[in-house]
DNA sequence: GTTGGTATCTGTGGA
DNA sequence: AGATACCAAC
């Protein structure tokens, strides 16, 4: 393909195709949604390697597995296989795969662990103990994201201890010690050759910045071409290592941004719109070029211009009109409903008769909620009406605990450092270790500063323990020094067999205990796949097999890097996992103040304009039907609460919505009487013609929905006359065919247990 | 050390 | 409501 003339060209806007062939320095995107934002990295991407770069020398770096995955797919249809060696992947992919190869320049194993979140509340739980505080003042939770949003700072311990505004606040929410445990937690880590999530950044900055044998060098000369998605969504550490790869004396500062500020959804986890600021000031000497992608070609204009409307509540953001030619498209649907219960049934019921009368696939539609334990009464009537769903972000394959154990033999036979490894299956299968001996070599490990694992041997305990102990030992050793010459596969069932964890499985022949095993043959099945699998990424490297190389991979996976994500279910997900994807229908529910806005948000303007963000990023989903819902009093934490409607909804103009369903009112109160009646019924985008009545309402008696049959005559509201021309579907999903004189498109299909028909003969 | 039952706590989002 | 922590009895 020629450069500049290549097909892949053809199919850009102007915008896009100059945010795609400026290569060469810095560049700013941003993208507004469904503006073909994958699309401009992807072909920016394929047109620098047409231009004569080599695939490896490109970074791009995505948040999710799932966007870094779909990036190469397109990549690979423009330019091939070479599409392979384009180090794509998420930051803490990436940055592992890099940390692996430089462990030992910051004392660490090149085999290190990832702890996951469990592993680390479980340390800090262990340290809280140890430390004799009260862990009802000292939350987990709270303190985990003190730590983390530290270390997204750029702040060590020592800097924490130092820093008199983070003690103040520690103090005043009365754990004056998160220091020292931010101190403890580190060392601990660090002695288990374990990296949490923000070490992966953490510990590259660290080690770009330490920069011993100038390893920072080999990085710089080898990625010419950096690109970032969803900037908006990093935080400040992240920015900082990518300024370190790029922003140097003799740097070409080839770097592409890419983000929309109104789509900035993780301030909560450090994330800040500032970089994007920042990004502008660091490189305006560099000639810049900002790149504003504006046209939506997702949605249609009802949901584009309400979504705008909502997001301008926001202050501060980059001044851009998101616009669409779709044409109008379908007013936006409110439900509203008396409880939980009934709008989980409504939207079931609306899910149900827009796939009949608009034809659309389970797969054209998706449930968006603000959290996920909002999904139980999706499913069950879901379930209940036969239609197939899957919900995304729930436990994940991996954090199921017959999983997490076999794991953690793995890791422990891995790295026999890795405490949170081992305190998880020393007595699992029970072998006699209790919690008093496993305290006693915490302690003494502590003491001595050493792991858990050396002081094994020496711990004093009564002879059955320290004989298991021996066992336990033996074992683990046996599985280790079969990790040169067996592959992981061949290694993991080893170990599945020794450990006594198949034994144990195969004896419990309950549903549930053979649903156990079925995992745990599929956790083997899944690591001989990745024996098998080609992952090539780098012409330079060779494929690492290796088991430390495999755990390294899945600890960085989640729910919705499952293979099996095709085949015909409506989605149910949280708005936050849903940015980046699109659906014919889109159901925000759930929006109610409190919920949605989120209570936790609700005492800043900060937080609240996070909200709305996310409001917008929800809305914007839709492409052609947009329906929302709110129930006035839901069950949460075991009692029923009573919660307005959100206050989004009122910041929808109400030309945007449909008449029916939904009585605007400036007292949310009055709203709960009036709303259980109406029933939802969805429309087609209204001609002058249908939205007028036909029948008069106060001579019109509908029949029953089962009395309808095929060759009545029947007269309609809004349609007049008709007659059934046939009838499919069975018991409550009944839907007729009816032929309609003088109405455009006379053949309606109408699902009978909503219609209101009469019939006339 | 292990078991089973009760008390307590928690409760946004995700790599 | 559900998960987890804790405690008493075996």
């Amino acid at each position: 393909m020629i450069p500049g003339g290549g097909s892949y060209l053809d199919g850009l806007n102007d915008i896009q195709r100059q945010a795609v062939t400026n290569t060469e320095g810095p560049v700013l995107v941003v993208a507004g949604p469904g503006s073909g934002k994958t699309r401009v990295l992807t072909y920016r991407i394929a047109h620098i390697i047409e231009k004569g770069a080599a695939p490896w020398q490109i970074l791009a770096l995505t948040f999710t597995n799932k966007a870094a995955r779909e990036m190469k797919e397109r990549i690979e249809k423009v330019v091939g296989a070479r599409a392979n060696s384009v180090w794509a992947g998420t930051f803490h992919s990436i940055f592992a795969r890099i940390l692996r190869v430089e462990a030992d320049k910051i004392g660490y194993p090149s085999n290190f662990t990832i702890y996951d979140s469990d592993d680390t509340k479980s340390l800090l739980s262990t340290i809280v103990k140890e430390m004799n505080l009260d862990k009802s003042v000292y939350n987990i939770n709270t303190i985990r994201s003190r730590i983390s949003s530290a270390k997204s700072n750029l702040i060590t311990p020592r800097l924490y201890a130092e820093n008199d505004e983070l003690k103040t606040q520690d103090r005043m929410a009365k754990m004056p010690l998160v220091h020292e445990i931010y101190g403890k937690y580190t060392a601990r880590c660090k002695r288990a050759g374990a990296m949490d999530f923000d070490d992966l950044l953490y510990r590259l900055y660290e080690l770009l910045q330490s920069n011993p044998d100038n390893v920072i060098e080999k990085y710089r000369n080898k990625f010419k071409y950096v690109l970032v998605d969803e900037f908006q969504d990093t935080n400040h550490l992240q920015y900082s290592i990518v300024r370190k790869l790029v922003n140097y004396d003799k740097s070409l500062r080839n770097i592409c941004v890419v983000g929309d500020d109104a789509q900035s959804i993780y301030a909560f986890r450090g994330a800040t719109i500032q970089n994007i600021l920042d990004f502008e000031e660091d490189f305006k000497k560099y000639n810049i070029k900002v790149f504003k992608l504006e046209q939506n070609y997702r949605s249609t204009e009802h949901i584009v211009q309400a979504a705008n409307e909502v997001i301008l509540n926001n202050r501060r953001q980059i001044q851009k009109k998101i616009w669409s030619d779709k044409g109008q498209g379908n007013k936006i649907k409110v439900i509203k409903a008396m409880t939980d219960n009934e709008e989980g049934k409504r939207v079931a019921d609306t899910i149900l008769e827009q796939k009949n009368r608009f034809h659309l696939g389970n797969s054209d539609i998706a449930i968006l909620y603000r959290t996920n334990a909002q999904s139980r009464i999706f499913e069950e009537y879901l379930r209940r009406y036969n239609i197939h769903y899957r919900v995304f972000g729930g436990l994940s394959f991996y954090q199921r605990k017959e999983v997490k154990d076999m794991i953690a033999y793995l890791r422990l036979v891995v790295n026999q450092n890795d405490e949170e490894a081992l305190r998880r299956v020393i007595n699992f299968p029970k072998r006699g270790i209790g919690k008093t001996t496993i305290e006693k070599l915490s302690k003494i490990a502590d003491a001595t500063n050493q792991t858990m694992w050396e002081c094994l041997p020496a711990v004093p305990a009564s002879t059955r323990a320290k004989n298991s102990m021996g066992e336990f030992r033996k074992m683990i050793m046996s599985a280790k020094q079969r990790v040169d010459t067996a592959n992981a596969y061949e290694l993991a069932t080893y170990v599945a067999k020794r450990s006594g964890l198949i034994d144990l499985m195969k004896a419990d022949t309950s549903i549930e205990g053979m649903g156990r095993l079925e995992n745990i043959n599929a956790l083997l099945d899944g690591i001989n796949a990745f024996v098998e699998e080609d992952n090539l990424i780098d012409t330079e490297s060779i494929p690492d097999k290796s088991l430390a190389s495999y755990l390294q991979n899945i600890a960085l996976l989640t729910d919705f890097d499952d293979k099996n994500n095709n085949g015909d279910f409506v989605t149910l997900m949280s708005v936050h996992s849903a940015k980046g994807l699109e659906f014919k229908s889109i159901y925000v529910v759930g929006l109610e103040e409190n919920l949605f806005p989120s209570a936790m948000a609700l005492d800043s303007k900060d937080g609240l304009d996070e909200e709305r963000r996310l409001f917008y990023v929800a809305v914007t989903r839709a492409e052609q039907f947009l329906t929302l819902s709110f129930a006035n009093s839901r069950y949460r934490f075991g009692k029923m609460r009573f919660n307005q409607a959100s206050r989004f909804l009122e910041e929808i103009p109400p030309i945007h919505i449909e008449s029916t369903g939904y009585i605007r009112s400036k007292s949310p109160a009055n709203q709960a009487h009036q709303g259980a009646r109406i029933v939802g019924n969805f429309k087609k985008p209204r001609t002058a013609q249908s939205s007028r009545l036909m029948v008069d309402p106060s001579t019109f008696k509908p029949n029953a929905p089962d009395e309808i049959q095929v060759g009545m005559k029947i007269l309609h509201m809004k349609f007049g006359e008709g007659k059934v021309l046939s009838i499919d579907g069975g018991k409550d999903n009944r839907v007729a065919t009816i032929f309609f004189q003088g109405v455009d498109n006379p053949e309606r299909r109408i699902m009978l247990r909503f219609a209101k028909l009469q019939i006339l003969n």
